[in-house]
DNA sequence: CATAAAATAAGGCAAATGCCGTATTGAGGG
DNA sequence: CCCTCAATACGGCATTTGCCTTATTTTATG
């Protein structure tokens, strides 16, 4: 591995100079171009080939989160870390979505940040100690929300034949029982039955509670 | 800060004996116990304080992310960070869940693995490269599964009247004409007629259909 | 092969539903 | 002050639905 070349993006010139001097101490990395914004920085890329850029989020003409979608649509392997001040939770979320791999709050140190480059290079997803624990959080948060809904049975704890699984998703669709009967090539009394058969196994006494039952369970 | 005290679970005592080696010739931590289970962890902690435990995830008697589980119940505030040969994207989830702090392989190298603990004490979440990436990309998959299931309309897109809108959370809980009267204290007529209206602003013609649209936007 | 379970079919009836009117009242906006 | 719209209310009617019964055929399953 040569030496890595980092693109920078900030708004702020003067952190943009800062940013810039504090990394280029380093020989192990050369700044290879420097833009005012998402925008400036889609056209840099041009003619550049970053290793990685380091992104800041609040930007005009073009922000951080967007800028990062539209860099990785262009091209998916382009390592991307944002460098912000900002930690909130929404922005990390939209910039994890967007195809950000790394992500590092402006007060670390530069050997700090040179460290995490390398570990971004090197396949990893580097992140400040509070944004990782922000991260994890909302890892657990949505497998909690997920675990909510769960709690979903089958067709066979009812006792639901394959033909009534097949009958309640066409009442799930909106049907009536000629509609159901026309489109299973049976008549509207044999419908009518397995309907009714469904109801005493699902002991719901209407379509609606039958087709909130199959839904919440998934069968539809 | 003084000295961080660690607590060791692995199974495996040569392991155990090396990790405990490697991590004592560092001054800013002490081994405060060694465990060869979960179920011994638990009982170590009966008199030991640990600022943090080191723990294997495979087992045998009780496995790291149940003894994680446990013990977060017993003490939200202990840190876990586990060390493990295993980066099965499962098993991260189950850890993260369970109420792991970190994540660490165990081919880190020792001062890493100090650095690391003092993250962790420091209210990070360090983890070792490959894992921080899978990290985001769980984060990265169930955003995308929640996307999914978005565009949601909100009741006023289709001129539904706050009256229609509660209306339409009685026939989600399966009342009928005559139930919703009573409940909003007004004839079965006049729920009757509102709920045309509503079918004629949704453009449904059933009850099921109606309530459809209205889970579909989740406005019950 | 026997037997049970599932799928098919039909008749009948009361209640619920969907759809068509009309009409009054009160609140809010131009 | 007028006008609109939401909310209230009632009558009628055709259709759909939910529930009851019985019965034949097909399909596993031992």
């Amino acid at each position: 591995m040569g030496v890595i070349k980092v693109g920078l993006v900030d708004d702020n010139p003067t952190l943009l100079r800062n940013i810039s001097q504090n990394l280029s101490i380093f020989d192990e990395l050369e700044i290879d171009f420097k833009a005012i914004n998402g925008l400036d920085a889609l056209d840099k890329l041009n003619n550049h080939q970053p290793d990685v850029i380091l992104m800041d989020i609040e930007m005009p003409a073009m922000d951080g989160i967007e800028a990062t979608r539209e860099i990785k649509r262009r091209n998916p392997n382009q390592k991307i870390m944002m460098l912000t001040v900002l930690d909130r939770e929404d922005k990390i979320f939209d910039a994890i979505k967007a195809g950000a791999s790394g992500y590092l709050l402006k007060d670390e140190k530069p050997s700090r940040i040179l460290a995490c480059l390398e570990e971004l290079i090197d396949g990893g997803a580097p992140m400040s100690p509070v944004i990782a624990m922000k991260t994890l959080e909302m890892l657990r948060n949505q497998q909690v929300l997920e675990q909510k809904t769960e709690t979903v049975q089958s067709p066979e704890t009812f006792n639901l034949s394959k033909r009534e699984v097949e009958i309640l998703e066409k009442i799930a669709n909106g049907l009536n029982y000629n509609q159901i009967a026309e489109q299973l090539f049976i008549s509207a009394k044999t419908a009518r039955k397995h309907i009714e058969n469904i109801y005493q196994k699902l002991h719901v006494h209407s379509k609606l509670e039958a087709v909130q039952i199959a839904q919440k369970n998934r069968w539809v």
